[in-house]
DNA sequence: TAGAATCGCGAGGCTCTCTCCGCTTGCGCC
DNA sequence: GGCGCAAGCGGAGAGAGCCTCGCGATTCTA
């Protein structure tokens, strides 16, 4: 949704320069200060005027995920290289464990991973269903094994994890001691 | 935090009734629309100006507070009534799930416990400490009978909810059928 | 190198938050 | 009842942010 760099001709020299150069500005500023930076704040720093990222990013949510698309695919590939381990139990936990942590520490990650009307990763997007379908592989085999509940699919654990990032960063914001990954992770197990 | 009631003298008999009529409107709204409602729409819903929007409330946050308070405090109640029932295990979880299902058929409500810059519930407010005291009755007899892992603080729980009303809400959202607070609950009982 | 397609840019419209201060209203006292 | 004043009201407007528009500049193509 973002932009258009598939089908159509390569972008102009300038408009590369351009594109890139806010989108590392973009990066930077999103991982400092979270969501709160605004467009012209961003154009001034990018020193483009603010028609410029516009034309890129037609809107804040288009930007936004931009950026993130870059964090979630290590996510993705993490996902996809635990796709054969040996424990599919131990690969499941431990992938949704790190992710949470991870993110955890990144405050735009956190800030466009939970809900709410600006984030990118709205149900129903590509970037949303690639996530869910690279969670369902390890899941279907911890499922194989008996290690995570049936019933269970993509988009619940995709849920979770959202929602446990949410938890755990507010236990981070107030130093609580305890791993809410570690309590959802044990949620998700067979019952009994 | 939201206003001073409490030891300054009484409220003037009109503006009694602005703070009133503005909190109405404000709960009729958020209800509704969720947090996207601007304070020049409500004083305009409320019939006064904006300026005494901002007398009563002096910011955002301070309305969002005011408008939850009454929400919150049924839940509140509802686990005073827990604290001596008989089964401390069914009462916690039972509580909690009922919290969830509650809160996520309310907007206003979800958009205000989630987290996000804009939420009254910041870790270390006040309401958030009586939150979290509540929870701490029910939680502690859960644990003291062994329905729930030690270790977990009332404060814990809270965040924990919180996640789960945000897992649930997406989930609602997509039609998903997992009950969050299922996995949740079961996270939080003792491992093993 | 010239024409066409594309891009850059920032003024400005719109909305939203919040402030400021002159005007109005209710309250207590004579 | 009438008076004085503290308390409250209101809305213009500052400031910031989001986004659009269209002309001039730049790059690509032939």
């Amino acid at each position: 949704m973002g932009d258009d760099h598939s089908s159509a001709r390569p972008l102009r020299a300038d408009a590369r320069r351009s594109r890139e150069r806010v989108l590392q500005i973009a990066q930077e500023a999103l991982a400092g200060d979270g969501l709160t930076i605004s467009f012209d704040e961003i154009a001034r720093r990018a020193g483009v005027g603010v028609g410029t990222v516009y034309r890129h990013f037609p809107t804040e949510e288009a930007l936004f995920e931009a950026v993130l698309l870059g964090r979630i695919e290590r996510f993705l590939a993490d996902a996809r290289g635990l796709a054969t381990a040996e424990d599919p139990g131990r690969a499941f936990f431990g992938w949704f464990a790190k992710v949470v942590d991870e993110a955890a520490a990144n405050q735009a990650l956190c800030d466009m991973l939970e809900s709410g009307s600006r984030t990118a990763l709205r149900p129903g997007s590509t970037l949303e269903d690639d996530f869910a379908a690279a969670i369902d592989r390890l899941l279907a085999r911890a499922q194989r094994v008996g290690a995570v509940r049936p019933g269970l699919t993509g988009q619940d654990v995709a849920d979770l994890l959202r929602g446990c990032l949410v938890a755990e960063r507010r236990a981070r914001s107030r130093r609580g001691t305890v791993r809410m990954a570690d309590v959802v992770c044990d949620g998700m197990r067979p019952s009994g």
